[in-house]
DNA sequence: ATGTATTTGTACGTATGTATG
DNA sequence: ACATACATACGTACAAATACA
């Protein structure tokens, strides 16, 4: 987006992630920020607000606006990101992708009902990835994905990232999902995909994705190695 | 709180819980609300923004609020809640505390350090409960907690409920909390507690939980039966 | 302890832009 | 082309909590 609030938000957190505002400063006044930024209270405030939303700043009626998380990695698990997003986060491992299916098939009962699909539609794309951390095999990703809405796909595209292909060249907008994460035992198949070692349970993150218009588009089961799995959460008390 | 907006929000979450306005539905216009609630513009749009970010509607321009979860049982993980308050949302199920040890001690060096506790000032509250579901011991919290804050505690308030004790006898604010979710390995001492079976695996949800005024008053350890455990979340893409 | 200035919170108003049907 | 609906951005006024002299 190209929002003066959203702008705005950006420079202040620029400045919360290079150490200019550092974590139990208090930002300047509102007031101070409209003149700084040439710009009303109602915009300065938005931008505050999504800072506060995410985490960044506590705002306290009478005192100001106090930074209370200055961590650059904070950013990754609190919304939704493609593991290509994620990936390129983490520094000094080598992570890869291994597509194993992509394929064009009917959806069972399950899929069919998660998907909303009806028994004359009910045709999916079935991926399979593995994804490699340290050559490792870490996660596999199982995607059930709505043929009618995505309507090509290849392993080329899913290999790179699934998200990208969505967003720039079919130019839908990806607006929000619904997780679960629970845990379960890995079958034997799924033992021969990972390197689980001696574990026997597997973290697994559920997930429908939906786009703006609230079609769900995706069901994914994104199963983990316990050793690895790491979940991070901001949350507020209403 | 008792402003506008906050009042509007809750009529209409109650108007999709009841089943008046349904998953698909479109609610009215913010024009029309403004005239059915008496409010500004800006004051309806506070109210949708709330049900916006906790997953209630799906907002698209040009189009209108879309209902997107009415799911009744969808608070209970998008925010900070106890225990008890949790527990009151478990319908058909006995739910028991068991307080093991609620004790002033000096924290050790890891602690100190979490609780950002200074060598003249590391005395702590030390509490373990069992949480008793069905008559099975299913979760071991675990809480540090900050006795320059929290200075009185005993197993009766423990028992019943921490924050009960601290928002309304105290009255602080407790206001936001970092989680971290990850697997462990059970210590004999967590096997003799919990009703483990052959499991070998635990979840376990840290937490570092704040008041308003950014004060951390308390770090938990809440150790999960992996297949008991449950983490519902709802996220937007930025 | 008190009054005053500062700072954020709420509520209302107006105008214009942009996406949808 | 037009009406509808949400998004952004400007403004004003007053309330409430806090800080400070």
């Amino acid at each position: 987006m190209n929002s003066k609030y959203e702008y705005i938000y950006n420079l202040i957190l620029d400045k919360i992630r290079n150490g200019f505002f550092k974590e139990g400063d208090t930002l300047p006044s509102e007031y101070t920020l409209m003149k700084e930024y040439n710009a009303s209270r109602d915009t300065i405030r938005k931008s505050l607000q999504l800072l506060s939303n995410n985490g960044y700043i506590q705002k306290s009626k009478g005192k100001g606006s106090i930074i209370i998380n200055s961590d650059i990695y904070n950013f990754e698990f609190n919304g939704i990101y493609s593991f290509k997003e994620v990936a390129s986060k983490i520094y000094g491992k080598k992570v890869e992708t291994i597509v194993h299916k992509c394929e064009y098939i009917k959806a069972d009962n399950f899929i069919k009902k998660v998907l909303k699909l009806n028994d004359n539609n009910d045709m999916i794309w079935y991926i399979e990835r593995v994804r490699n951390i340290d050559n490792e095999k870490i996660i596999l990703d199982i995607d059930f994905i709505n043929s009618y809405i995505i309507k090509t796909l290849d392993k080329k595209i899913v290999s790179n990232s699934l998200y990208e292909y969505i967003e720039n060249e079919l130019n839908l907008k990806i607006s929000y999902a619904e997780r679960n994460i629970f845990c379960t035992f890995p079958t034997d198949y799924e033992r021969s995909l990972l390197d689980i070692n001696n574990y026997n349970m597997l973290i697994t993150v559920e997930s429908k994705t939906f786009l703006s218009d609230t079609r769900l588009f995706q069901y994914t089961l994104s199963n983990h190695r316990p050793d690895k799995f790491r979940f991070k959460d901001f949350a507020r008390r209403r």
